[in-house]
DNA sequence: TTATTTTTACGTACTACTACTTAGTTTACC
DNA sequence: GGTAAACTAAGTAGTAGTACGTAAAAATAA
């Protein structure tokens, strides 16, 4: 029996690319494939297959919501997480919401196939560059900029500083003080280590919040 | 002949992409395909491509630089720029810059080869989706937004203030008082109708400053 | 070469954000 | 049901950035 497998990226090319990496494999058969997450969980339940490549950075919807999401409504189908991002943030991120996987997008064939075959045998497959990031974050012990845990709040204001939002504006859309959005602001600040404005937005980039 | 192509990306996968959509095409063949952009010029002398795929958003070197480099040094070969941003303000700076084409990154198979055998041809081509973007803002006349031209030093601050610096530090830096500096930056504001902070951030992001 | 744009710079008043601290209330978890 | 974490709020000062306006030297384009 093949291995079942969905593919949900907004990229064209990374979907022929994938397609094209995984054609020649006999055991691997492609079951459903689809610019962005319009639909996913419904066609994912028609199709239903073993495994599912999911983009966390498309528009419009989370790719780290919605892994949380499928692996709620779907248990069965394991989730390999593709992005660029390697930060080791989205990596426990992302295996703390169900996913079973994490690739990078400049995959090759071999890490690709490996990585389906494993994760379809119950394993968890990390990129190779991503597991020595890890590793040494385990090894060092400092705790990671990047790993550092945002408080819901802290998420929701972040995101507002970074749509331009003054901090009076944030207060009166949170129907909060001013102190108060200034409170966070401040642990923000110093919890990710910016400077500035400037750093938080960077941060809220790269936390996918914008 | 076969229609010698040349690929600089940063993603393996947009690579195999790319070669696995071309490989069909007894017409197109692959002459050389590299990571990023080191000793690309060097490379691009010894094959001599007749057509280049260039990414425009790899780190370090700055794809659009990088094409006018291209352009006066090996002006034979011909650019089709590759990225993700569908903002007209990119292809008039690659166009001026000596592209001959510009295709988004999800692009797909017939347009690809359509654009290659175009600009090969000595035509422009451009993403039929930014053709309509480009001629609707001539139509409305009206300016967009990231249409706005920064000056050289206007992009320089602007990558500062991207990279957490005040405006003390931008000073100091560049050897200007603080008074220019902070005329600068209300410029930028305006220009690019920012609110505050986090909007040139988010412009400068836009820009490929960071 | 002239016209235009860019870069430089300053004054003044105002607004926004930062730094450090303390502390009561709510929420979540074992 | 107790404990920890998160959310809320504020005091006080200091620092940074904004919003006007003005203007001359330097560089660049027509």
């Amino acid at each position: 029996m093949k291995i079942k497998i969905a593919i949900a990226d907004d990229h064209e090319l990374i979907i022929q690319g994938l397609s094209l990496m995984l054609e020649n494999y006999q055991a691997m058969q492609i079951v459903w494939k689809n610019h962005g997450a319009l639909n996913l969980l419904e066609n994912l339940q028609i199709h239903l297959p073993d495994v599912l490549l999911l983009d966390i950075q498309m528009p419009v919807f989370n790719g780290i919501d919605l892994c949380k999401d499928i692996t709620r409504l779907l248990p069965t189908i394991r989730i390999i997480a593709l992005t660029n991002f390697d930060e080791s943030y989205y990596v426990k991120q992302m295996l703390r919401n169900g996913a079973r996987g994490y690739l990078l997008k400049n995959t090759d064939q071999e890490t690709l196939v490996k990585a389906i075959d494993e994760v379809f045998s119950g394993k968890i497959f990390l990129d190779p560059h991503l597991q020595n990031v890890l590793l040494e974050q385990l090894t060092h012990t400092r705790s990671n900029r990047l790993a550092v845990q945002l408080t819901r709040r802290e998420n929701e204001i972040l995101k507002l500083i970074a749509e331009e939002r003054s901090n009076q504006e944030i207060a009166d859309l949170l129907f909060i003080s001013l102190r108060t959005v200034e409170t966070h602001r401040l642990n923000l600040t110093q919890k990710l280590s910016a400077k500035n404005t400037a750093g938080l937005v960077k941060e809220a980039m790269k936390r996918g919040l914008i």
